[in-house]
RNA sequence: GCUGGCGUAGCUCAGUCGGUAGAGCAGCUGAUUUGUAAUCAGCAGGUCGUCGGUUCGAGUCCGGCCGCCAGCUCCA
């Protein structure tokens, strides 16, 4: 006799065992054509099952956050149907729900082409427009292993053997295809229309480069077509703001053949790029840091010594000279060192922290690189910290607070904070790695920040705070970092003399804050859409004449514009005046300056923003007042449009 | 590096069945002196990524290499 609490409060007693879909076809006809599946006392179960004891109810329909996931779910299930249907010699691995959809690996040596993708969507619309049952069945774990043995699901059995804890397993039949799950499932295919693949690519199995690759299959799934509609529609405003694109219409940089990965950037771009400089300089010098400069290419035994030689070898450039190996540095720490190393360092000159705009190359492998998010020759804003073990936990602290405040003033508000720890191939012994990851963990729970740890996935020498931010298509870039390193001051020989009169080994602690210069450019470029506050913009004000007669006044606006520091042009170009304002508004010049006979007359400037706000004549000295109001607020107005 | 796709003028792209490469914008020249998102006309612009193969003939078909794009692995 369960009694059924819903989320309204009311309640309804049954004397059966009801299903989930019978209570909401008790509650309205309406409801039940909608319902997906059911949260029982907080846990999600499939629509056919049955609710025993009493319990609270909420119905899941496709409006949930959780009913789009099963609708993602038993896409991929679909997916799975219409390959078996199609390529029967395909074998399914793993079909999860992804951000904004899913995606399936599949077995199926041939390789799918985009002509696979076409004909597999067509014959899951197909499939979906007989609006059948999905039946749910619960099987033994032996049960199981064998439906997918006979099938010849190789690796769904593989799955199986993998989790010997499970006893059952609910098995989904979407009429002839059977995928496993712990769902909950849809109840019906109907649900799953609004959906298009999306991609194919190539996925490891398990995420192991060693083993065999597969074939992905990515898809979008949405509760309506509407919703499906809109998503495509925010995928392609996204892609107008990739900073490639945006890179050559603004004629920032660009990167060729010759030099992959190394960038060739253009004076826009460089403008930007020094701004970025000077300001971190800026705020480093506040923060009490020294910069130095240090060698790019440096003898192999430094490397050996760093253990860089033996655990990064594949990521170096190298290169001979009258029988020495050098290798261009890929990180700048060991040169950090040995500045470090010069003069004997008492406790009193701890904590020494010491900064490079470093000139690094990485040699990543080719299908890694990607614009300016990933590339082989970067600068780092980097800086090692030398410090006593004591001082670690303040030092990381003071580094989250320079991180924070630097991207605020770029605007941004949402950093993915994670915590990498220990991987496989490391140098140093396991209870510094303890003392390191511990320190770490301490200072981000003292400053109350929400972060996820990720297991394995720490830097050789040392575990690693990681800020990371999403560009324009939900992609996450990891900029800054605070590494805790136990090892390399130890295997390069730094000590200072402590307050007790013996030699220490200091601690190390690398840290960036926009990571690279290269990547932060990317994503900023993206987050702003091109739209670079008047701070960045590589040109800050265009001064446009009417005629020639105004062509002398102009060029006097623009000097004196240009005297006070600020980056103004003139164009003087025998063009009407809709057609300058059009282009240096596609440029996405913060300010367009016209002036007519009316502005010279009376010493004035009429002024136009970007987003095509006429903002009327007004005296030179309110415009310079403006634009300067403007540059001090930074970049936390990113202005829109 | 791996899987798949792509590479035609400075940019965006067209090029049918294998038959002597085309548009718009940008550029250059000239005219026009113009008031807030494109003035008009003319001219010029290409070893079709690259090397090789098939063919009477290759931008087009096949193969190697390079690069780019989407993922995977890796990573700032």
């Amino acid at each position: 006799m369960p009694t059924i609490t819903l989320p309204d409060g009311s309640q309804r007693a049954y004397n059966d065992a009801p299903s989930i879909m019978a209570v909401a076809q008790d509650i309205g006809s309406g409801l039940a054509k909608a319902t997906l599946a059911g949260r029982v006392n907080g846990e999600l179960r499939d629509a056919c099952d049955r609710i025993t004891e009493d319990a609270e109810l909420a119905i899941i329909t496709p409006k949930d956050e959780a009913g789009l996931e099963i609708i993602r779910h038993s896409c991929a299930h679909m997916l799975g149907q219409a390959v078996k249907q199609l390529y029967p010699e395909a074998q399914m691995a793993i079909g999860p729900v992804i951000q904004d959809g899913f995606y399936y690996d599949i077995r199926y040596d041939p390789g799918f082409t985009p002509d696979d993708r076409e004909a597999i969507e067509q014959r899951m619309d197909e499939l979906i427009d007989q609006a059948y049952d999905v039946i749910k069945e619960v099987k033994t774990r032996d049960e199981a292993r064998e439906i997918f043995r006979e099938r010849g699901e190789d690796y769904k059995v593989e799955l199986i053997d993998a989790m010997p804890e499970v006893g059952e397993m609910a098995l989904y039949f979407h009429q002839e295809y059977v995928d496993m799950c712990l769902g909950p499932h849809v109840p019906n295919v109907r649900f799953c229309k609004a959906f298009k693949l999306t991609a194919l690519a190539g996925a490891y199995w398990r995420g192991d480069s060693s083993r065999e690759q597969l074939q992905r299959v990515y898809g979008t799934a949405w509760g309506e077509k509407k919703a499906l509609k809109q998503y495509l529609h925010n995928l392609e405003e996204a892609r107008k703001r990739d900073h490639r694109r945006i890179a050559r219409n603004q004629d920032l940089f660009h990167i060729q053949e010759e030099a992959p990965g190394m960038v060739f950037w253009h004076p826009a771009g460089w403008t930007i790029y020094t701004v970025l400089q000077d300001y971190l300089r800026e705020r480093l010098r506040g923060h009490n840091y020294q910069e130095i400069r240090t060698p790019e290419l440096v003898d192999r035994s430094l490397w050996e010594r760093s253990g860089h030689w033996a655990k990064f070898r594949d990521d170096m450039f190298v290169t001979e000279s009258e029988n020495r190996d050098y290798a261009v540095k890929p990180m700048n720490c060991p040169c950090h060192v040995q500045v470090f190393n010069q003069g004997l360092k008492s406790y009193r000159d701890l904590p020494l922290r010491l900064s490079e705009f470093g000139n690094c190359h990485r040699n990543e492998a080719s299908g890694t690189l990607h614009g300016l998010m990933r590339v082989r020759n970067f600068t780092q804003d980097d800086a090692h910290i030398f410090c006593e073990e004591r001082s670690v936990q303040q030092e990381v602290s003071d580094f989250l607070d320079l991180a924070f405040e630097v991207y605020s003033d770029f605007g941004f508000d949402d950093i993915v904070v994670a915590l990498s720890t220990r991987p496989e191939e490391r140098v140093g012994s396991d209870a510094a790695w303890d003392r390191a990851e511990a320190a770490l963990a301490e200072a981000l729970d003292a400053k109350g920040y929400d972060y996820t740890t990720n297991p394995g996935e720490g830097a050789f020498y040392g575990p690693k705070v990681e800020l990371a931010m999403r560009d324009c298509l939900n992609r996450v870039w990891q900029c800054g970092t605070m590494q805790v390193d136990f090892a390399m001051p130890e295997r390069l020989g730094a000590e200072y003399v402590g307050e007790d009169g013996d030699r220490h080994t200091p601690v190390m602690l690398h840290r960036a804050v926009y990571g690279s210069f290269e990547r932060f450019f990317g994503v900023l470029t993206e987050h702003y859409g091109g739209n670079w506050p008047p701070w960045l913009a590589p040109t800050q004000a265009v001064v446009a004449n009417i005629t020639d007669n105004q062509a002398d006044y102009a060029r006097e606006v623009q000097n004196h514009l240009t005297r006070q520091g600020f980056r103004a042009e003139a164009d003087l170009r025998n063009e009407k005046i809709g057609f300058k304002i059009r282009e240096h508004t596609l440029r996405r010049v913060p300010y367009m300056i016209v002036v007519g006979d009316q502005e010279r007359e009376s010493s004035a400037v009429a002024v136009r923003t970007r987003d095509g706000d006429d903002l009327g004549s007004m005296p030179f000295e309110a415009f310079v007042e403006r634009l300067n109001e403007d540059i001090a607020r930074l970049g936390r107005t990113a202005s829109e449009g």
